[in-house]
RNA sequence: GUCGCCAUAGCUCAACUGGCAGAGCGUUCCUUUGUGAAAGGAAUGGUUGGGGGUUCAAGUCCCCUUGGCGACCCCA
C-alpha cells in the first residue's frame, strides 16, 4: 500500500461507516424528542455573511476574534463558515417574517459547524451540533423546558453522570452595574491576579470568574456575585426558572461563576456535563473532570440586534462528537453492521442474470437481501453470507438456472431445499415471519 | 497563539545501551474448482509521518516540519 498522499485537514475527520450508527442514533433521539415538544426542523446555509456573526455572536468573543473561517467570494463578499447555529436561525426568523406566525417559533437543526482552534480529543475544527431555539417566548418555563429536553436526550442516549449547572448573567439593566462592581473589586486586588485576568478586567470582566488559576479563584470566591445584584426582572425570572427546575426530575446546581463566551446571552445560562472522577492520582483536589456536552441560554436582545423586532428567545446546542465518544466508551454500544436476513449466491452468467431480477423482487417486498454478484467463488460468497448474518442463502448454480429452480440454504442448520424460482420470494417471506 | 508528550503494516502493538523491522488481528488464497462459521497452511501488507543532520551503523540520538494527544486560551 502506498503512503496516502492526502489526509483530512487538521481538526477534521471522516465519519466512517462504523461511526454512522452512532450519528444516526443520536439524530433519531434528538429528532423524536424535539418533535414531541413541538419543534420543527430548519436547515440554514453553512455559509453566512461574516457580519451576521460579528454582530450576532459578538466582536469581543473568541469565536469571532480568532476562530472563524472567513472567505472572500469572487464577487468580493465576505462569507463565514458558521461557528454556531443561533445567528443563522435568527436571521431566517427575521428574513422570513416568522414574527407574524403564532409565537413562539420552535426550531431545531443538526449539522456541521466550524471553529478554527487547536484540536484535542472531542474538539474538532469541523464538528456537528444539534441545536434548538425558541424564538418569541420570554417565560422562564421555556428555559427549563429546553434544559429538560437536552437532559432527556442525553439520558436516553445512556450518557452517565449527567450534571446541569445554571446561572443568570442578568440583562442590559443590571449586568453593566455588576460588571462595574466586579471590576472595581478586582482592580483593588489586581496585583494578585494572573496576567490573563488583569487583561480580562478591561476586556471581559466576567471571564475572570471562571479562571482556573488558584490565586484567581481565591479572589473570585470573595467577589460580589451576580445573583445578588440582578435587577428586579432578572431576579424574578431566575427565581422562577429555579422553581420550575425543582418541579422536574433534573438534578442541577447553581454555579455563580458560570459565564459564557458569547455576547448575546441574557438572564439564564446553563451547561450540561458528563462528570468523570479524575484519573490523575497526584490530583489531590477531588474536582471531577467535566465534559461539556451541551450548553445554551437566553438571548433576549439578539433578534433586535440583528434587525428584527424586540423578540425574546432562548436556545441550546449539543456537541454530537462528544456525545458519540462517550457512548462508545461508557454508554450505549451499537451494532457495527446492519444485518441482512437473506443472501443471494450464484454460479455462472445465467445465474447472475436471474439474480439481478430476483433482487428487484425482494426489494419489492422490502426484504433486505445481500449479494456479491461480482464474485465467482461460491465459497467466498457463503463466507460473505455468514459475515452479513444471513439466515438464508439463496443459491442458483448452472443446473438451477437452467431448470428454473433455486436452493434455499438454512445457514444455521445447513439444510437445503430446492424450490421453484418464482415461488422463492413467497417462501422466504413465510420463513422469516 | 504558548508549552509538554507521542507518531512503527489497514487495525492493536513489539523491537535491549544505536546493531538483520516483527507478532496478533484483518484481507486474499489453499487444504475442499457447487457450499460459510472450526482447524491447519500460505500469501499480502513498511521509504518506521515527512525533510535534514550526527554515526561504520538511526525506528532508537539532534534539528526542522506535519499530524495526534494533553496542559493553557477557550469551548460543543
Amino acid at each position: 500500500m502506498k503512503k496516502p498522499r492526502f489526509k483530512t485537514p487538521t481538526g477534521t475527520h471522516d465519519i466512517l461507516p462504523d461511526d454512522q450508527p452512532y450519528f444516526q442514533k443520536i439524530y433519531n433521539v434528538c429528532e423524536n424528542i424535539a418533535s414531541f415538544y413541538g419543534f420543527k426542523k430548519i436547515d440554514t446555509p453553512i455559509l453566512e455573511e461574516t457580519e451576521l456573526f460579528s454582530k450576532g455572536t459578538g466582536l469581543t468573543t473568541d469565536i469571532v476574534q480568532k476562530q472563524m473561517y472567513v472567505l472572500k467570494t469572487k464577487g468580493g463578499d465576505y462569507l463565514t463558515l458558521r461557528p454556531e447555529f443561533t445567528p443563522g436561525i435568527v436571521r431566517a426568523y427575521i428574513e422570513h417574517g416568522m414574527q407574524s406566525l403564532p409565537q413562539p417559533i420552535k426550531l431545531y437543526s443538526f449539522g456541521p459547524v466550524f471553529r478554527y482552534e487547536h484540536p484535542q480529543a472531542g474538539r474538532y475544527r469541523q464538528f456537528h451540533q444539534f441545536d434548538i431555539e425558541v424564538i418569541g417566548e420570554e417565560s422562564p418555563v421555556i428555559d427549563v423546558q429546553i434544559i429538560n429536553i437536552f437532559y432527556n436526550i442525553l439520558k436516553e442516549l445512556k450518557v452517565k453522570n449527567l450534571a446541569v449547572e445554571i446561572n443568570s448573567i442578568g440583562d442590559s439593566q443590571c449586568r453593566p452595574y455588576y460588571k462595574k462592581l466586579l471590576a472595581n473589586y478586582l482592580r483593588s486586588r489586581e496585583g494578585a491576579l494572573c496576567a490573563d485576568c488583569r487583561r480580562r478586567i478591561r476586556e471581559n470582566v466576567l471571564r475572570v470568574l471562571d479562571c482556573k488559576e488558584e490565586k484567581c479563584q481565591r479572589i473570585v470566591s470573595q467577589a460580589p456575585q451576580i445573583i445578588d445584584h440582578l435587577c428586579e426582572e432578572c431576579h424574578s425570572h431566575f427565581k422562577r426558572v429555579l422553581e420550575f427546575l425543582d418541579e422536574i426530575e433534573v438534578p442541577y446546581r447553581l454555579n455563580p461563576y458560570l459565564v459564557r463566551g458569547l455576547d448575546y446571552y441574557t438572564k439564564t445560562i446553563f451547561e450540561i456535563f458528563s462528570e468523570e472522577k479524575s484519573k490523575d492520582e497526584s490530583d489531590t483536589k477531588d474536582f471531577p473532570v467535566k465534559n461539556a456536552l451541551a450548553s445554551g441560554g437566553r438571548y433576549d436582545n439578539l433578534v433586535k440586534m440583528l434587525g428584527g423586532d424586540n423578540v425574546k428567545a432562548v436556545g441550546c446546542a449539543m456537541g454530537v462528537e462528544r456525545v458519540q465518544s462517550l457512548m462508545r466508551t461508557r454508554g450505549l454500544q451499537l451494532k457495527k453492521q446492519e444485518t441482512y436476513p437473506v443472501f443471494f449466491a450464484q454460479i455462472g452468467n445465467l445465474a447472475k442474470r436471474k439474480g439481478l431480477k430476483l433482487l428487484e423482487e425482494f426489494r419489492g417486498v422490502k426484504i433486505p437481501i445481500a449479494e456479491s454478484l461480482g464474485k465467482d467463488s461460491l465459497k467466498a460468497q457463503l463466507g460473505l453470507a455468514d459475515k452479513v448474518g444471513a439466515q438464508y442463502t439463496l443459491l442458483v448454480g448452472q443446473r438451477e438456472a437452467l431448470d428454473g429452480s433455486i436452493i434455499i440454504r438454512d445457514m444455521k442448520t445447513g439444510r437445503q431445499d430446492t424450490v421453484k424460482l418464482d415461488k422463492v420470494v413467497k417462501e422466504i417471506e413465510k420463513r422469516l415471519r
